[in-house]
DNA sequence: CTTTAATTTGTATTTATTACAAACAAGTTT
DNA sequence: AAACTTGTTTGTAATAAATACAAATTAAAG
C-alpha cells in the first residue's frame, strides 16, 4: 500500500524502528480527520492490533511528538488531542459539538507575521502564532 | 479593604452567597498575575483558610466560570489554569519557563474581526478569536 | 433567632497519564 | 541465516487531576 510506504519512510527518517504498532497509530491518526484523544486512538488502533496496550499508545504518541511527526492540541475544556498535520495551521473549535478542525490560511499568516514584526511586544519574542477560532459548524451546508 | 468590597459586589451581582472561601479564591486569583492551576490556588488560599478542602477549590472555580467571573485557560502541554480577567484578550506563552501572561491588543482585534468579516470560512461561524503567542520572555529587560 | 437553601467538607471514585521491569521484536553484525 | 544488541511493547501498579456524593455547616432571608 502506497500510504504505508510513506509512513515507513517518515518513521525511518526520524530514526525510529518500524513496528506494526507505530505504523498503525500513524495510519489511524492520518485517517481520522478530527483530532482524536489517546483513548480514541487506542480503541481504533486496537481493531488492527488486538493485544495492544494503552501504554503503547501513550509511548508512541510521545515519541512522535518528540520527533516532530505529530502535534499536541488541546482546547480549554478538554483532554489532550493529537494532530498528524505538523505544518503551521490553526484550529476551528465548536464547543457545542466538541468538534475541532484544522484551518489553513496563508493570507492570514502573512498578515499576522507582518503585524508582529511591526508591533513588538515588551520583550517577548514571538516565535509562533496560533489561532483558535471558536464558533459553530451548524451553518455548514455541505459535508465537505 | 476596598478590593474585597469589589469582589463582594461582583459575587452578589452573580447571585452567589458571600463566603470566606469564595472571597479568598477570587482575591488570590486577582493577586496572582500568572494563571494559577487549581492546585496552586489550593496551596495559596489554604494560607488564609486553613481547613480548606480541595473540592471547594474545584467547586468554586467551576461556579465562577459558570457565572462568567473567571475564565479557563489551557496550553497544549498543560493542566487547566484559571484567569480572573474575563475581558477579551490573548495569551503569551513561554514553554521554557512554563509562564503565561495576558496580552491585550485592540488594534489586533479590530484587524482580525475585519479580516474574518471579509473572509468567510466554509460554513463555520466565528464567534471568538483567541491567539496563543508562543515565544519567550528571556529578552525582557525590565520586570514590568 | 429560626429557618431554609446553598455551600463546604471529606471520603471515595473515576479518568488520564506515567513509571517501571520483564518480555519481545527490529534490524544490524557476523 | 543465526545470533546479538538495542529499542519497543506489554502489563501491572502508581500517580495526578478532577468529580460524585452524602453529611455537616453556614449565609442570609424572614
Amino acid at each position: 500500500m502506497e500510504i504505508t510506504q510513506g509512513i515507513i519512510r517518515r518513521l525511518n527518517e526520524a530514526g525510529l524502528k518500524i513496528t506494526p504498532q507505530r505504523v498503525a497509530v500513524m495510519q489511524t491518526l492520518c485517517k481520522l480527520r478530527m483530532h482524536p484523544t489517546a483513548e480514541e486512538l487506542f480503541a481504533e488502533v486496537s481493531k488492527t492490533i488486538p493485544g495492544l496496550s494503552p501504554t503503547t499508545i501513550y509511548n508512541t504518541l510521545d515519541t512522535f511528538v518528540e520527533k516532530g511527526l505529530i502535534k499536541r492540541v488541546k482546547t480549554d475544556a478538554d483532554v489532550m488531542r493529537y494532530d498528524a498535520i505538523t505544518e503551521h495551521h490553526h484550529h476551528l473549535y465548536c464547543a457545542v459539538s466538541d468538534r475541532m478542525e484544522d484551518y489553513f490560511d496563508n493570507e492570514l499568516d502573512e498578515m499576522l507575521s507582518a503585524y508582529f514584526e511591526r508591533k513588538q511586544i515588551n520583550g517577548f519574542k514571538v516565535s509562533d502564532i496560533r489561532l483558535q477560532l471558536m464558533g459553530d459548524f451548524s451553518e455548514r451546508k455541505t459535508t465537505q
